[in-house]
DNA sequence: TATGAAACTTATCGCGCGTAAAGTTTTTTA
DNA sequence: TAAAAAACTTTACGCGCGATAAGTTTCATA
């Protein structure tokens, strides 16, 4: 007859396996420090042995704060987006928090809608990029009250905290160039998804003006669209119908217009590009993963969301409470503007 | 003095509010059908009325089974996966699931660690598209043990359950219109990153001996990359660099590669289409969300990853003995190989 | 209107863990 | 080596809800 060793299921079963009484296991698991050094090891070892983990229900049904952060992006399928929340996921979850992501996928129902699921969860904090609706404004404003919530990427207000990129430095830097090494561009503007779309088209409009120039915009009919790509290839086509762009040169208010644009251009016969015999520049801003092997890549403006990321989580841990290793200095106040940094290729 | 009311956070206060006892209530969110229309009624109001959600952490704490489902993805920012993703999120959510949605990003550790904290969780169920790492290959077993996993993408062995596109139908799709329409393509192999790399190969294989032709593939260097852009860019800059591929039509394992390739070959001057003046054809897999917007449009084979998401998560809840309401016939067996269709663009 | 079934109420337990208090052992410090 | 401090153990409670049992009301059907 041999022992049958019982499945460890639970803590208490655990801190059996360990030799050790429950609430100092509990206590290892809720900070590792607060255990002497050689109790640790054994615990640890015990881990790596028995592939324990505690239930994550229970710990945080009767925990002062729970170790969830909650994500919310306004589409999913986006690459800027994902590449900002692996950063963040990967930062929280070494601080031992797990982050739970949900897309609003442009529409405001869903954006109430992770809300409430973060509610129910009980989260000890968000990072949310808004759609910028009104209607939901006043919610966000009162889940920022009972929780620390940092915005990214487009602000939900004056006062609350964010950090993105500085559009107004990041407009200027491009418009200067392409003026610069070219003709003046006009501006192909985003649909009015968040408060980028308002941002950005002042940018270049003060950025031009700074220069002297009169800023000309596109004004293709617009609603609140996420498909991009799509939005700017039927209007370009349309503008190349209708006798072409105002100048040789289209400022897009981000890379999957630009996108867009390159496609309707290239379809047209038209060769984009600065070298001699070409018809069209086109720029974009953001600097997406595709954007270099773009035919021809893309000129544009990197966000830099490495950095967005890292300074939004370490604002959240800042409001939790949390002291990161690092001690790094956070800027005063709690709006961040981070510079973007151009990026010349070939097609402007 | 007027009244003040005080806030409804347990299901407890809320059943005090509604005027119904708790347990009712209680059943109300575990089936709103199991309760009378008019309590239903009354209760709906009350929901909408007050906000309130169920503590989703006591609600799984003490439950049979959780109302969590784990999805895991080999890469994050691959709008592919995410267009899946959404779609299982989409109609997780319709039947009262939660999905959780974790990466790999195509390391192994981190696809363990989904795997723990899955089990964490004691979720309901999974969907995952697999690494294919064989070192995992007993852990995704197990857990196939304990709870129902669908595959999708990439299946795990020839027994578990999974749902993907027929590579077999695909390649013999796409080789034969390739063939018909110019000359025969060599291969542009995908990195090692899963099984799909080794089928599609030879699938590619299989359809070119159907058409008694010699299969023709590129061999560079590859270990497990996700960056297929890069990839297939440094890959053909070298291919063009030594006197150019095989023959004049490229056919590559999925569109991430095809976009490195045109990208490539675009700055080396080379004039892709199917045209007269072309030097080079170029075919992807997948039909990506931007492949459309390449320059050219590239030809490719669409993956239904709408029909893919649905039949895997159908599945899923057939296994959990969940009835979805559409009287769908799933096929005897639990593999499930899906048609892809033809793309016919300008690259090819 | 009677009669059983269906739907409700009341009462109670426990899921797995955080947390606190009080007592005991081990380690540090003087 | 003694005293103080730190780290542990034991005991106990409760987080918010699911689940069950037993009793009560409401409903459907004849």
């Amino acid at each position: 007859m041999h022992a049958v060793k019982k499945p460890i299921k639970t803590m208490e079963d655990f801190s059996a396996f360990v030799g050790l009484s429950r609430p100092t296991v509990s206590k290892y698991f809720n900070d590792p420090n607060s255990v002497r050094k050689t109790t640790r090891e054994i615990i640890e070892a015990a881990v790596k042995q028995s592939g324990f983990r505690p239930n994550i229900f229970a710990v945080n049904l009767n925990r002062r704060r729970t170790n969830i952060l909650g994500l919310i992006v306004p589409n999913s399928t986006d690459p800027f987006y994902m590449a900002l929340t692996r950063r963040i996921e990967g930062i929280a979850e070494q601080a031992g928090y797990l982050a739970f992501v949900l897309s609003s996928d442009g529409k405001p129902e869903l954006e109430e809608r992770a809300l409430e699921t973060f509610k129910s969860m009980n989260i000890a904090g968000a990072i949310i990029a808004p759609l910028g609706v009104q209607s939901l404004h006043d919610k966000l404003a009162k889940l920022g009250e009972s929780i620390p919530v940092i915005y990214v990427d487009s602000p939900l207000d004056a006062t609350s905290p964010f950090v993105g990129t500085n559009n107004k430095q990041s407009f200027k830097l491009i418009v200067d160039y392409l003026t610069r090494s070219g003709d003046e561009p006009c501006y192909f503007g985003m649909t009015p998804v968040n408060s980028n779309a308002l941002e950005r088209r002042e940018a270049y409009r003060e950025a031009m003006q700074n220069l002297d120039l009169e800023p000309r915009f596109l004004v293709p009919e617009a609603h609140a669209n996420w498909e991009f790509e799509k939005f700017a290839f039927d209007a370009t086509a349309q503008i190349l119908r209708e006798g072409g762009f105002p100048t040789k040169t289209v400022l897009c208010a981000n890379d999957r217009l630009a996108f867009g644009v390159l496609a309707a251009a290239y379809q047209a016969g038209l060769k984009v590009g600065r070298g001699e015999g070409c018809d069209l520049r086109v720029a974009g801003h953001d600097d997406q993963p595709l954007s270099r092997y773009m035919c021809p890549p893309l000129t544009t403006v990197a966000q830099n969301y490495n950095e967005i990321g890292r300074l939004a989580i370490e604002l959240l841990f800042d409001k939790l409470g949390e002291t990161p290793d690092s001690k790094t200095e956070l800027p005063g106040n709690s709006r961040i503007l981070l510079n973007a940094e151009i990026k010349l290729r070939m097609s402007a």
